[in-house]
DNA sequence: AAGCGTTATATTTGTAAGGAAATAACGGTA
DNA sequence: TACCGTTATTTCCTTACAAATATAACGCTT
């Protein structure tokens, strides 16, 4: 069998998309860059995708996954708060276990 | 706490998509009305696309998943084969087994 | 042979999402 | 004060996707 089971699951607050895989992903990749636009290079994304990722987790969290400062030093960054951080590890543990549970559903299945 | 978990799941075939949620809509409904034209119409959707839909389907799917027939007495008419038929059944139940799976992961969660 | 309601397919048209680029704002540094 | 690298935001343009339309083929019915 080359029968392959696909997922993708995201968390909504209020009917508004909290986080999802691509989130994630620029998420982690903020998380490892330290900016917002160096994240995105990393992913290939162009800025302002990222930023209106960004803006729109920014306006579904209650409570704030990332800190943004202008200026300074370095010109400024992105960072996440701790529990930004905790909410990457959920959703991604959550999403493995996902992954597991439908492929352990999927073997069970003979009539495909 | 008004997160909810949503999720979108559909099988693979050699790297081809066979079934996913608005193809088994569009299964059902053929299954009700017994043509591909009036199942569209009963979905709101475009003959084209459900047509282009199903053609994924059926060169994705080793064994047929409808069978179709031009002409004849009511000008013809799609129909589910029992293969089908199963499938779209044991993919209702990866489906809503996975809703509940996640909603128990979700509610497992205290830190988001 | 003409008509009907399908499936099947190509062509055109419209729309919405995404990329590129330009600009402003900011706060350190030199 | 001028500069730098970043965040933040607008505007324009292109491109990919969806919708609408048109046409052919088919086989039964009359």
């Amino acid at each position: 069998m080359n029968y392959k089971i696909k997922s993708r699951i995201w968390i909504e607050v209020d009917d508004k998309v909290l986080i999802g895989e691509g989130r994630v992903r620029l998420l982690k990749a903020i998380e490892q860059t330290g900016s917002l636009s160096k994240g995105a290079k990393t992913l290939g994304m162009s800025y302002k995708k990222a930023w209106t990722l960004i803006d729109a987790i920014n306006k579904s969290a209650k409570n704030p996954v990332i800190v943004s400062s202008i200026g300074g030093k370095d010109g400024g960054g992105t960072r996440l708060t701790p529990h930004g951080k905790a909410l990457i590890i959920a959703f991604d543990k959550i999403n493995k276990n996902c992954w597991k549970y439908l492929d352990k559903q999927l073997s069970k299945v003979d009539t495909i």
